[in-house]
RNA sequence: GCGCGGGUGGCGGAAUUGGCAUACGCGCUAGCUUGAGGAGCUAGUUCCGCAAGGAUUGCGGGUUCAAAUCCCGCCCCGCGCACCA
C-alpha cells in the first residue's frame, strides 16, 4: 500500500484548528497551576532564518509539553520594535521606520504561524506603539522621581564622518562599524539610570537564580566586577593636598615607586600649574583624550606617559615618588590615580621599563629568588614579603590583612570595595525610540512630564539626516512646549531611550497588555510572575538580563511588584551556524525556512531543528539532515495509517514481542519525560521515539502478524511523546487512531515502573578489562552462580586458562571482570 | 592575559552515578523492489587485518579490577571580558 504524507493539508488544517479552539489562550484570572513560558521578544528584522527558528521552536515544544502536563500556560509574543536598523534603513532607503517595522512584523508573524509555533496573540505587545512606550516613559518617570534617573556629562563614541554618536557595539577595533573611520570621543550631556545603587543586590541575588545556567551567572558576576581592596592616601609634596588611590594589592605598597594619574584626572590642571613644561603636559593629555576610549582600552595599545613634575609620598616607605600621567589609567574605575608597583604588576612593569623607573622587589618567589635587573615580567604570584620592614617574612596574603589593619589604625588608608559596573547610559541621539519625557524650562530647570500627559508622542514627520543630534531637534511642534510647573515656554528633551529600556519590563506588560490605565496590573503580575521559563539567546546574558533584574528590583522597592527577580528558570539556546559561521546576509549563508517548509513541511523543519544537537550548544545546519527528519515523519505516518487499516486482534494473547514492545513503550515514556525535565534534551528524546518506531517496524515486518493491543498502545504513546516537537502530524494521527479531542488536551503519560523490569539481564564478562563474552542471566543471579557460569564459558576459558585467578569483580546486573 | 565551554567514526551527535565506546540520524556500500520518486525495503558501515586478533574518545602521564568520564601536564578550537590597579 502506498501512503503519501500530505503535510501541507495537515499543517494548514491544524493551525487553523488551534487558533479556533484558542489552544494558547491563557485565562489570566485563573492563576492555579500557572506556567509563564517566555521567549525573548525579537527585533522585527526583514525575515527569519532557521537559526532564529530554534528559539521559537524550543519555546513552543516546552509550552505544548506543559499544556499536556495540565498547566495553565501563558506563552505570549511581542516585538522589540524600536532600534537602529530601522532608522538606518530610513536614512538609506527613505522608508519610514514605522512602515518598515510594521511590515517586518507582518512577515515574521506569518513565518511564526507557518512554523506552527503558538502564542496567545491577544496579549501581543509592540514597544514602538504609543500604548506601550507610554509606559516605558512612565517607568522613566518613576526612576526620575526616585532619583535613579539623572543627567551628566559623559564621553561618548563619536564618528566624525557619519557625524553621529555610536554605541559601543557599533565600534569595531576603534573604528566606525559602517564607514571605518577612526572613532573619537565627545563630551555630551547624557541621561543615566543609577544601576550602581543596586550593585550589591544584583550581585548577591545571583545566588538566588538556582535555575540559571552557570555561565550566565558567571558573566553577570564578572560584569559587576566586585573587588575588595584598600584606598590609600598619598600626601602631595609641596602643599597640604593628598591623592587617594585604590589597590587590591596592598601587600605590594612598599614596592610602589611611582604614581600614575589618568589624563582625565580632574585636579590635573591645578597640580601642574607651576610646572615648567606644563604646556607639553597639556598637549600630551589632549592628544591621549582625543584618541578615544575604545583604542585606549585595548590591552595591546602601547603604554605612554609623561612626568607631571610633582611628587607624592609613599605613606609606608615615606619616600618621595614621582607622579606620572599615562594612557593606561582609567578615570572611570577606582579614583583615577594608581599606585604603581613595577615588580608586581605587569602594566606598571612595562611602563617602568620604558621610562626607566625604579624597580623594587617586595614579594619574593620562594622557589627562585627574584633579581630586579633580570626580571622580564612582573612577579604577580603569591610569595614572601621582603623589603617591607615589620612585614618581612610574612606570606603576602597574610600581609595584606596586616597592612590594611595597620593603615586603618594609622589613618593612612581604609578598606573598601570597587565595582566595574557603571551607571546605565540610556539616552540616544536617535529618532526611532521612546522620547525621554523631560522638559527644560529656563525658570524651573529640568522638569518631568506630568504622568497624565503621557505618552510624549514620537512625531511621524522628521528628516532622516544624521547630524549628531536626534532628528527630533528639527521638529518644532515637538520641541516647543510649555513648562509643566510654570506654564511658560519650554523645550522638550530630544533624545530617545535606549531600546534596552523597552525590553527591561515587557514581561510585566503581557498579562495585561491592553490596560490603558497602568503599565501593568500589580495583582495579576504578582500571581503570574516570576516567569517560570525564560528562553533566549546567550548574547543577552549580560545587558538585557541585568537591566531587567535592575528594573524589577526598583519596582519591588516601589512596592509595585512583590518579587525582586523576574525570571525563575533561564534557558539559553545555542546558535545555529552554516558553514561554520553565524547566518547573515552579508556572508550569504542564510537558510530560509520558507522553501523547506514548502517542500517538507513545518514538522520536518521543527524535528530537524530539535534533533540537530543539544539545544544549549551551537549546531551546524545541514540540508541533508532535514531529509532524515522528513523520512522519519513519513515512516511514522505510514505506520499509523497501515496499522489502522489493518485492524487488530486485541484479544490475542501477548507473546514475547508484545512484551518487548510494552516494556520499550514504558522505557520510552520514561526517557522522553526525563529528557524534557533534564534541560530540554530534545535530541535524545527524539532518538528514543525513533528507536521505538524502529522496533515496531521490525515486529510488524511479519506480514501475517495481527496488530496487538501492545502495538496500539505503543503507537499511541509514540504520537503523544513526539507531539510537542511535531504538533501537526501528531494532531492528525491522533484523530486517525480514533481520538476526538486535541492531543494537547491529553494528559502527558506517566510510566509504570513495574513494567520496566525484565526477568533476565545481559551481563558482560571482561578478562583484564577487555570484553570477552556476554551472558543472559536471571536478574537475581547470585555472585556464586555468576562465577560458575562465567568461569565455565568457553569464550572466557580461552583467556584465563593456565593463569592464576587474581580477582573477580562483580557489578550486579552489569558486568563481571576477571583479573588473571 | 583572565574567565567559561568544547575536542568521540566520513559528518551531526549518544554514553545521565567510573562499568558493553560510537545509540539515533546523515552519508556511503551491496542487494531487493517499484506504479521511476527528492521513493521504499533488507543487510553492512570506528580503524588496521583474509582471519584470529589488535588498536581507538586532541596529545603525554597517573589513579583504578575497570577511565570519553577522576587527577597532573600540554596542544588546539569556540565564546565572553579585557590596561578594572
Amino acid at each position: 500500500m502506498k501512503v503519501e504524507y500530505p503535510h501541507k493539508d495537515i499543517e494548514k488544517k491544524w493551525q487553523k484548528y488551534w487558533s479556533e479552539i484558542g489552544l494558547f489562550h491563557a485565562d489570566i484570572s485563573e492563576d492555579e497551576n500557572k506556567y509563564y513560558c517566555l521567549m525573548m521578544f525579537p527585533y522585527p528584522s526583514a525575515s527569519l532564518h532557521v537559526g532564529h527558528g530554534r528559539n521559537y521552536i524550543i519555546g513552543d515544544a516546552v509550552a505544548r509539553y506543559k499544556l499536556m502536563q495540565g498547566y495553565n500556560v501563558l506563552t505570549p509574543m511581542g516585538w522589540d520594535a524600536f532600534g537602529l536598523p530601522a532608522e538606518n534603513a530610513a536614512i538609506k532607503g527613505n522608508v519610514h521606520p514605522h512602515v518598515s517595522t510594521e511590515r517586518n512584523i507582518a512577515t515574521m508573524k506569518r513565518q511564526l504561524g507557518q512554523w506552527g509555533v503558538g502564542y496567545d496573540w491577544d496579549k501581543e505587545v509592540n514597544s514602538s506603539r504609543p500604548e506601550y512606550y507610554r509606559w516605558t516613559q512612565w517607568i522613566f518617570l518613576e526612576l526620575f522621581k526616585k532619583g535613579l534617573a539623572y543627567k551628566k556629562k559623559a564621553s561618548v563614541n563619536w564618528c566624525p564622518s557619519c557625524n553621529t554618536v555610536l554605541a559601543n557595539e557599533q565600534v569595531a577595533d576603534g573604528a566606525c562599524e559602517r564607514c571605518d573611520t577612526k572613532v573619537g570621543q565627545k563630551e555630551l550631556e547624557q541621561w543615566f539610570f543609577k544601576i550602581t545603587d543596586y550593585t550589591e543586590r544584583l550581585l548577591k541575588d545571583i545566588d538566588k537564580l538556582e535555575h540559571w545556567p552557570d555561565r550566565v551567572k558567571i558573566m553577570q558576576r564578572n560584569w559587576i566586577g566586585r573587588s575588595e581592596g584598600v584606598e590609600i592616601r598619598f600626601p602631595l609634596v609641596g602643599g597640604d593636598k593628598e591623592l587617594t588611590c585604590f589597590t587590591t594589592r596592598v601587600d605590594t605598597i612598599y614596592g610602589a615607586t611611582y604614581m600614575v594619574l589618568a589624563p582625565e584626572f580632574p585636579l590635573l590642571d591645578e597640580l601642574i600649574k607651576d610646572v615648567e613644561n606644563k604646556e607639553e603636559i597639556k598637549a600630551f593629555v589632549q592628544r591621549i583624550k582625543s584618541e578615544g576610549m575604545v583604542k585606549r582600552a585595548q590591552i595591546d595599545t602601547e603604554k605612554e606617559g609623561i612626568f607631571s613634575g610633582r611628587y607624592v609620598i609613599n605613606p609606608m616607605t615615606k619616600r618621595e615618588i614621582p607622579l606620572w600621567i599615562a594612557n593606561y589609567v582609567l578615570m572611570e574605575y577606582g579614583t583615577g590615580a594608581v599606585m604603581a608597583v613595577p615588580t608586581h604588576d605587569q602594566r606598571d612593569f612595562e611602563f617602568a621599563k620604558k621610562y626607566d623607573l625604579e624597580l623594587r622587589i617586595v614579594i619574593d618567589n620562594p622557589k627562585f629568588p627574584l633579581i630586579a635587573e633580570d626580571m622580564e615580567e612582573a612577579y604577580v604570584a603569591d610569595g614572601v614579603m621582603v623589603n617591607s620592614v615589620q612585614f618581612d617574612g610574612l606570606g603576602n596574603r597574610e600581609a595584606m590583612v596586616k597592612i590594611a589593619e595597620y593603615m586603618e589604625s594609622n589613618n593612612i588608608g581604609r578598606r573598601t570595595v570597587q565595582y566595574k559596573l557603571r551607571d546605565w547610559l540610556i539616552s540616544r541621539q536617535r529618532y526611532w525610540g521612546a522620547p525621554i519625557p523631560i522638559i527644560y524650562c529656563d525658570v524651573c530647570g529640568i522638569q518631568p512630564v506630568s504622568e497624565k500627559d503621557l505618552p510624549v508622542l514620537l512625531p511621524e514627520k522628521v528628516e532622516f539626516k544624521p547630524h549628531g543630534e536626534s532628528p527630533l531637534k528639527d521638529v518644532k511642534s515637538f520641541v516647543e512646549t510649555k513648562c509643566p510647573k510654570c506654564n511658560k515656554k519650554a523645550i522638550r528633551e530630544i533624545d530617545t531611550m535606549d531600546t534596552f529600556v523597552d525590553s527591561s519590563w515587557y514581561y510585566l506588560r503581557y498579562p495585561s497588555s491592553k490596560d490603558d490605565k497602568k503599565a501593568f496590573d500589580t495583582d495579576v503580575v504578582n500571581k503570574w510572575l516570576p516567569v517560570d521559563q525564560y528562553i533566549g539567546g546567550v548574547e543577552h546574558a549580560i545587558l538585557h538580563l541585568l537591566y531587567s533584574r535592575f528594573i524589577t528590583k526598583v519596582l519591588y522597592d516601589l512596592k509595585l511588584v512583590s518579587f525582586d527577580e523576574p525570571f525563575g528558570r533561564l534557558f539559553t539556546q545555542g546558535m545555529i551556524v552554516k558553514d561554520g559561521a553565524k547566518m547573515s546576509k552579508s556572508k550569504g549563508n542564510v537558510v530560509s525556512p520558507d522553501g523547506l517548509i514548502e517542500r517538507y513541511g513545518a514538522d520536518t523543519v521543527r524535528l530537524y531543528t530539535l534533533f540537530i544537537g543539544p539545544p544549549e550548544k551551537d549546531a551546524e545546519w545541514s540540508d541533508r539532515g532535514v531529509e532524515g527528519a522528513y523520512r522519519f515523519l513519513k515512516r511514522l505516518y505510514r505506520l499509523v495509517m497501515e496499522v489502522t487499516a489493518k485492524g487488530g486482534d486485541v484479544s490475542k494473547k501477548e507473546d514475547n514481542a508484545d512484551k518487548d514492545i510494552m516494556r520499550m513503550t514504558q522505557a520510552t515514556i520514561k526517557k522522553v519525560t526525563e529528557d524534557m525535565e533534564r534541560d530540554f534534551h530534545f535530541n535524545t528524546a527524539i532518538s528514543s521515539v525513533m528507536e521505538l518506531l524502529n522496533k515496531l517496524y521490525l515486529v510488524l515486518g511479519d506480514k501475517d502478524r495481527k496488530v496487538s493491543g501492545a502495538v496500539k498502545e505503543a503507537i499511541r504513546a509514540a504520537i503523544i511523546l513526539i507531539s510537542p516537537f511535531v504538533p501537526h502530524i501528531s494532531e492528525e494521527l491522533w484523530r486517525v487512531i480514533g481520538e476526538k479531542d486535541s492531543i494537547f488536551k491529553t494528559k502527558w503519560p506517566s510510566y509504570d515502573k513495574s513494567m520496566l523490569k525484565t526477568d533476565t539481564v545481559t551481563i558482560v564478562a571482561q578478562v583484564n578489562g577487555k570484553v570477552r563474552a556476554r551472558f543472559d542471566v536471571s536478574i537475581d543471579a547470585t555472585e556464586d552462580e555468576l562465577k560458575e557460569i562465567v568461569l565455565n564459558d568457553d569464550g572466557v576459558k580461552k583467556w584465563i586458562e593456565g593463569k592464576p585467578l587474581k580477582k573477580f569483580v562483580v557489578v550486579p546486573n552489569k558486568i563481571v571482570n576477571i583479573v588473571v
